[in-house]
DNA sequence: CTAGGGTTAG
C-alpha cells in the first residue's frame, strides 16, 4: 500500500484517522517521512492536538518533521507552542535550523526583540541573504513598527526577488506611510522587479485611502493586462477600493463577474453597502451569502450591527447580538463588544450598553469612547462624565482623540462649562489641543456654554486648514444672534484658502435666520448652489424655510417647500408650523400639521405647536380636536430637562421633577415669584398645555416645567443678580419664555438660556431673540 | 515530506 501518496490526497479527519490506524497496524507509524505525512495532513484538516501527537510518535525527529510541527503551531496561532518548539530544535545536537525553519519562526515572534534575536541567529547561521528568510524579516519588523530595520535589511540585499519587494511595501501600507509606499511601488515598476498579484493587493488599499481613483485605476488596468484580476485577493482589494472610493457600481461589477467567491469578498460588499448606509442590501446579501454556504465572522457580524441600528430595527438587533453571543464573542472579542454597544447606543438603549460593556473581559480605548459616546448621545451628559472620569482611575487608560470628541459634545450638551474647561486642561496634557477634530469640539463647547469670548480666541489661536472648525465658530455667533459676524468669518474662512462645504451652509443660514438677515439668508441660499457647486440637502431647506417663516413670509416659505426637489422632512414642516404659530396662520399650521403628524407622529412639540395656535386664533374646536388626537395616540415624548451648573456639579431637572434634595425652597421660591411676576402683568398661557385639566392645575403644569425648576435652583443656590446659565434640552416652551422675562425683570438677573435652537439672552424683561410668543 | 511577501473592521 502507498501510504505516502494517500497521505497527501486524503481530505476528511475520517479517513485520515483509518489511516493512521492503518499505518499503527502495519508498523510502520515510526516511520519519519509517513508520520511528517501524517502530522500535515491532520494539520491542514484543523486537528492539532492529532498533529502534535503524530509528531511526539516519531522516535528521532528530523529538521523536515521539527518544521511541519512549528508550521502547525503557527498556522492555528499557537504562537507560544511554536515558539517553544523551535527552542526546543536548536537544543537538539546535530540538528540546526534551515532556511525553511526561519520563515515560520520569525512569524511566531511576538515583539520587536524577538525579532532581533531571530535575526542575529540568522546571520549566524549563514541564511542572511536568503530571500524567503529576508522577505519574512523585513515583514517582521515592520509588524512591530520598525521600518527602519526592515529598510535596513532591504537595502543590505545583494538581490532581490518580488517576495523581498512585496514585503516592503506591504510593511510600509501597514505602518500607514502611504506616500513611502507609493514611492516604493513606484521604484519597483521602473527597476522592473515583479509587480506580481501580491504586490497588487498590497498596493490597492493604499490608493484608498489616499483618495486616488486615477491611480487606483490604473493599477486595475494593470492587473487585467496580466491576467491579475482574477485572483482573489486582487478581486477583493478592487471591491474594497472602488467602494472607499465611493464606486459602488465598480465595486458590484467586479462581485458579479467574479467566479469564486470568499468570506473576504463578502465581508467586502456587505461592509461597503453598509458604509453606504443601504441596510436593505447588507441584510440581502447576508442571507445570500449564508445561502452560499459561508458561516459570517466577526467582521460581517460587525457590519450586521452597524446596518441594522440605521434601520432602526429592534428584533434585528437583538438577532445580531444573539449571533455574537452564541460564538462567544460578545465577550472574548474587543471589536465585536464595541460594535454591539455602538448598535445599542444608536437604538437608545444605553441600558444594554453599559451591560455589554460589563460583560467584556478585555476593553480597549474605543471601547471607552463608544460607551462615553452612547451616554452623550442618549443626553445622559453626566453619566457620560463619570465614565469619563473612570476610565482613568480604573483601567488606567489615557484619553485620546476619539475621547475627547465624545466627552466634549456631552459637556457641551448639559452646559457644563467648569468640566469641560478642565476637559481642555486635558486635551493640552495629551498635546491635542491643535488637533483639528479637539479644536473644533472645543470651540463648539466653549460657544454652546455661553463663552463666545473664549470660542473665538481658541479659533484664532489654532492652526486651522479644514472647514471643521470653522463650522463650529460661524454656528457659534449664529446661535447667540450674531449673523453679521458669521458673514465676516464665512469671508474670511475663503481668504484663508479653506472651502465651505454643506455643514458651512447649515451653520451660516441659521446665523442669518436667527438674526432676522433675510434678504442675505435667500442670497446665500442661491450662490450656495451656483457659486460653491454645493447642491442644498433637506437641512439647507430647513434652514430656509424658518428664515422666510420667522420673517413672516409664509407664503414664500410654503411656495418653496412645494417645489424643493427633495422630500421635505419633520425638520422642514417643523420649520414651517413653528413659523405659522408665530405669525397666527391657522390654515397653513393645519396643513403643516397634517404632513406632520404624518411623518413623525410621535413628537408631542408638534400638537403642542398647533393647539397653541389654534387657541390664538379662538379655535376652541380645533384645540379640542388636536388634544384628543395625542390623548389616543400615546405620545412617544422625548422628556424635556433642564440644567444648570452650581458650584461645578452639573444639576439635572425634568418636567414635573419633585426628587431633587432641595425641591420644598425650589417650590416656595416658585411661589414667591409667579406672585411677583402676576404683579407685573404676568398671565400664564395655558395653551401651552395639552392636558385636559383644570386651570390652576394647568398653572401648576407650567410652573413645574423643567426650565422653571432649574431657574428656581439657580436662584436659591447663587448669590443674588448674578446671571443664570440654563440649558434645555427641547426648544423653550413659550409660556416659560414669556416668563423667563418676568423672571428677569423681578430678580434683576441676566438669564441666558440655550435650547435645542438657539440662546435666549433675558435682560430687564426682554429677549434677545425677538421671537413673538 | 517542510517555507516568505497579500484583501475586509469598531
Amino acid at each position: 500500500m502507498d501510504f505516502h501518496r494517500r497521505l497527501l490526497s486524503c481530505t476528511s479527519l475520517r479517513s485520515s484517522r483509518t489511516l493512521h490506524a492503518l499505518l499503527l497496524i502495519s508498523g510502520q507509524s515510526a516511520d519519519i517521512l509517513l508520520a511528517t505525512d501524517l502530522l500535515n495532513l491532520y494539520s491542514r484538516l484543523g486537528d492539532l492536538p492529532a498533529a502534535a501527537l503524530s509528531f511526539n510518535q516519531i522516535p528521532k525527529q528530523n529538521i523536515f518533521s521539527y518544521n511541519s510541527m512549528i508550521s502547525s503551531f503557527v498556522r492555528h496561532g499557537f504562537l507560544t507552542d511554536a515558539f517553544l518548539c523551535f527552542h526546543r530544535l536548536l537544543a537538539v545536537p546535530n540538528l540546526r535550523p534551515d532556511s525553511f525553519t526561519f520563515p515560520v519562526a520569525l512569524k511566531c515572534c511576538t515583539s520587536l526583540e524577538d525579532i532581533k534575536k531571530m535575526h542575529s541567529l540568522v546571520k549566524r547561521s549563514g541564511f542572511g541573504t536568503d530571500l524567503f528568510v529576508s522577505s519574512s524579516l523585513i515583514s517582521g519588523y515592520s509588524k512591530f513598527g520598525s521600518v527602519e530595520y526592515a529598510e535596513k535589511v532591504f537595502d543590505e540585499m545583494p538581490l532581490r526577488d518580488s517576495g523581498c519587494w512585496n514585503a516592503m511595501v506591504s510593511g510600509l501600507c501597514q505602518s500607514g506611510r502611504d506616500d513611502y509606499a507609493v514611492q516604493v511601488f513606484n521604484q519597483m515598476v521602473q527597476v522592473e522587479a515583479c509587480v506580481d498579484k501580491v504586490t497588487i493587493s498590497c498596493i490597492l488599499p493604499v490608493y484608498a485611502s489616499l483618495n486616488d481613483l486615477l491611480m487606483g485605476m490604473s493599477v486595475h488596468v494593470y492587473s487585467i493586462k496580466h491576467g491579475l484580476d482574477s485572483d482573489i485577493f486582487v478581486s477583493n482589494a478592487l471591491i474594497d477600493m472602488y467602494s472607499k472610493l465611493c464606486c459602488l457600481e465598480d465595486a458590484r461589477h467586479i462581485f458579479d463577474s467574479m467566479e469564486c467567491r470568499d468570506l473576504v469578498t463578502w465581508n467586502t460588499m456587505i461592509t461597503a453597502y453598509e458604509q453606504f448606509g443601504d441596510s436593505t442590501v447588507v441584510l440581502e446579501f447576508f442571507g445570500l451569502m449564508k445561502r452560499n454556504g459561508l458561516k459570517p465572522d466577526i467582521l460581517t457580524l460587525v457590519s450586521l450591527s452597524s446596518a441594522v441600528s440605521q434601520i432602526q430595527h429592534e428584533g434585528n438587533c437583538r438577532a445580531v447580538h444573539g449571533f455574537f453571543v452564541r460564538r462567544g464573542w460578545d465577550e472574548d472579542d474587543i471589536f465585536a463588544g464595541n460594535a454591539i454597544i455602538d448598535m445599542y447606543g444608536k437604538m437608545n438603549k444605553v441600558k444594554y450598553c453599559q451591560d455589554v460593556f460589563d460583560r467584556m473581559h478585555v476593553r480597549d480605548v474605543i471601547s471607552w469612547n463608544t460607551l462615553i459616546t452612547s451616554y452623550s448621545q442618549n443626553g445622559l451628559a453626566n453619566e457620560a462624565i463619570e465614565v469619563y472620569e473612570n476610565m482613568g482611575r480604573y483601567e488606567g487608560l489615557k484619553p485620546v482623540q476619539g475621547t475627547f470628541a465624545s466627552i466634549l459634545p456631552a459637556c457641551s450638551h448639559i452646559g457644563a462649562l467648569r468640566k469641560g474647561a478642565q476637559i481642555h486642561g486635558q486635551t493640552i496634557k495629551a498635546g491635542l489641543h491643535f488637533d483639528v477634530f479637539v479644536g473644533t469640539c472645543l470651540i463648539d463647547m466653549y460657544a454652546k456654554c455661553g463663552k463666545l469670548v473664549d470660542a473665538m480666541a481658541l479659533f484664532v489661536g489654532m492652526p486651522i486648514s479644514s472647514s471643521g472648525p470653522w463650522n463650529a465658530i460661524i454656528a457659534g455667533h449664529g446661535s447667540h444672534g450674531q449673523g453679521k459676524k458669521a458673514l465676516e468669518l464665512f469671508s474670511e474662512m475663503q481668504r484663508e484658502g479653506v472651502n465651505p462645504d454643506h455643514v458651512t451652509f447649515v451653520s451660516l443660514l441659521s446665523a442669518f435666520s436667527h438674526a432676522g438677515l433675510v434678504q442675505l439668508g435667500k442670497e446665500y441660499f442661491q450662490l450656495m448652489k451656483s457659486r460653491y457647486g454645493i447642491e442644498p440637502m433637506v437641512k439647507h431647506y430647513a434652514c430656509i424655510v424658518d428664515l422666510l417663516g420667522r420673517a413672516g413670509h409664509l407664503d414664500e416659505a410654503y411656495k418653496l417647500i412645494q417645489n424643493m426637489p427633495l422630500k421635505p422632512d419633520a425638520g422642514v414642516w417643523g420649520a414651517f408650523l413653528a413659523s405659522c404659530r408665530i405669525h397666527g396662520n391657522v390654515e397653513l399650521g393645519r396643513l403643516a400639521s397634517t404632513w406632520l403628524f404624518e411623518i413623525d407622529h410621535e413628537n408631542v412639540g408638534y400638537y403642542v405647536l398647533l393647539s397653541n395656535l389654534y387657541a390664538r386664533g379662538g379655535e376652541w374646536k380645533g384645540v379640542n380636536e388636536v388634544r384628543s388626537l395625542a390623548k389616543q395616540r400615546s405620545l412617544l415624548k422625548t422628556p424635556g430637562w433642564s440644567s444648570i451648573e452650581v458650584n461645578n456639579k452639573v444639576n439635572v431637572f425634568f418636567t414635573g421633577n419633585q426628587s431633587h434634595p432641595q425641591y420644598e425652597e425650589m417650590y416656595k421660591e416658585l411661589v414667591i415669584l409667579l406672585a411677583k411676576m402676576k404683579n407685573i402683568g404676568y398671565i400664564p398661557d395655558y395653551s401651552f398645555v395639552l392636558q385636559d385639566v383644570e386651570d390652576d392645575e394647568k398653572e401648576h403644569i407650567l410652573a413645574s416645567h423643567s426650565e422653571r425648576l432649574a431657574i428656581a435652583f439657580g436662584i436659591i443656590s447663587t448669590k443674588p443678580k448674578s446671571t443664570l446659565y440654563i440649558f434645555k434640552n427641547l426648544r423653550v416652551c413659550g409660556d416659560c419664555h414669556n416668563a423667563t422675562k418676568y423672571i428677569s425683570r423681578v430678580t434683576e438677573r441676566e438669564i441666558v438660556v440655550r435650547d435645542s435652537n438657539r440662546f435666549h439672552h433675558f435682560k430687564e424683561g426682554n429677549c434677545s431673540c425677538g421671537d413673538y410668543w
